[in-house]
DNA sequence: TAAACGTGGGA
DNA sequence: TTCCCAAGTTT
């Protein structure tokens, strides 16, 4: 009945062996629940379905499995995330990056545990969170609440460019490729068809070499009528890296302890732990190392690490010194060696400290990390 | 509108 | 090695 009116446009057409095709070759994922679950009468957990697509935000999805299964085991629901301190929750979120999602979930679960209902199942509620923004709002609207919202992700993108042929760069293509979309959501499984859109651009539809021979929609796909699928989407080319130094300081007291200090909450790394640096905007001439140490020591020089973020590319000189027994100094702390593997650090100072103290941010049996 | 914001894996 | 860029959001 509705399918058969569905699947007289051509718009149907493509939805329906999608889903057919999803139905088949759908990833298992730790946070999806498979078509077959949810035709049984399955309902996707609204929390697992946010907290996935929060770590999933310009993230890998074999980047993010082990951390959504840290999380889930930590902390079940979104009350039990709620009770959690900021400064736990940003040690788990160590090493997944963009730091800010991990400030941001917290005070999103702060909000929903308090709403009678939980989670809000409208787009227009969920935009409103913290974290939150136009494709998780619709990712969560469809997959959770079967909405049908229009989820456009970059696997979207470039899937619907291909698709409909769009030679208009990405950056002014967006709500051509959003009218686009929209056109192509079905009623029937608006979450399954986001998800399968998504699995097609990961699995098939790929940025490069796209396997279009095993393509579900190949015959509809403009692309590959008049040109090379792989030169689609147009993008904008990328600005030069820049690059800056800077140096690092790894002070060592007797017990094995090392001086930490954290980040503000707001900019780069925000809220993480780090060891006493230098400023990174200077071009270091010669070795100033010592003028801008936590204090005075016999710093030696351990060597030096490389790090690229999203906008600069980082080469930090790395210094190491004993500090005795000496107390902290403002603003700055002693980590015990034990605890080390379960601070808030990001990957750069992980690369710092293990360029000084070899092994030291690695988990051990008796790390308070293995047991919490 | 554009820049800031991490990291790791694949080619 | 080097480049690309992945289930984006915030300011």
């Amino acid at each position: 009945m509705t399918r058969k009116s569905v699947q007289q446009t051509e718009e149907g057409n493509i939805a329906s062996r999608l889903l057919a095709w999803y139905d088949a070759n759908h990833r298992e994922l730790p946070w999806r629940r498979a078509p077959r679950d949810l035709a049984a009468g399955g309902r996707a957990d609204p929390y697992r379905v946010w907290l996935s697509e929060i770590m999933l935000q310009q993230t890998t999805v074999e980047a993010v499995k082990p951390y959504f299964r840290a999380f889930l085991e930590k902390w079940p629901n979104v009350k039990a995330l709620a009770a959690a301190e900021t400064e736990e929750v940003m040690k788990a979120w160590a090493g997944l990056g963009y730091y800010s999602r991990a400030r941001n979930l917290k005070a999103c679960a702060d909000i929903v545990a308090g709403l009678p209902e939980g989670f809000p199942g409208t787009e227009d509620e969920l935009r409103k969170l913290p974290g939150v923004g136009a494709y998780t709002a619709a990712a969560i609207a469809a997959i959770a609440f079967n909405r049908p919202a229009t989820v456009v992700d970059g696997n979207v993108e470039r899937v619907t460019a291909r698709l409909f042929e769009i030679r208009t760069p990405l950056a002014e293509a967006k709500a051509e490729i959003r009218a686009a979309v929209e056109g192509l959501v079905p009623a029937d499984r608006p979450g399954d068809f986001a998800q399968a859109m998504m699995d097609l651009g990961a699995t098939i539809c790929t940025p490069r070499r796209p396997r279009c021979m095993l393509c579900p929609v190949r015959e509809d796909c403009r692309a590959i009528l008049s040109g090379d699928p792989e030169l689609l989407p147009v993008r904008a080319e990328k600005a030069e890296k820049p690059r800056r130094r800077g140096a690092a300081f790894v002070a060592i007291r007797n017990d094995g302890a090392i001086l930490l200090r954290t980040r503000p909450d707001k900019g780069l790394l925000g809220g993480m732990s780090e060891v006493p640096t230098t400023g990174w905007t200077a071009r270091l001439d010669g070795d100033t190392s010592s003028e801008s140490a936590p204090f005075t020591a016999d710093w030696q020089h351990a060597g030096s690490i490389a790090h690229v973020f999203t906008h600069f590319a980082l080469e930090l000189d790395v210094y190491r010194a004993s500090a005795g027994d000496k107390a902290a100094p403002a603003g700055h702390r002693w980590s015990p060696a034990a605890e080390i593997s379960g601070e808030a650090l990001p990957t750069v100072m992980k690369k710092v400290i293990e360029a000084a103290i070899p092994g030291a941010t690695k988990a051990r049996r008796d790390s308070p990390a293995r047991h919490a």
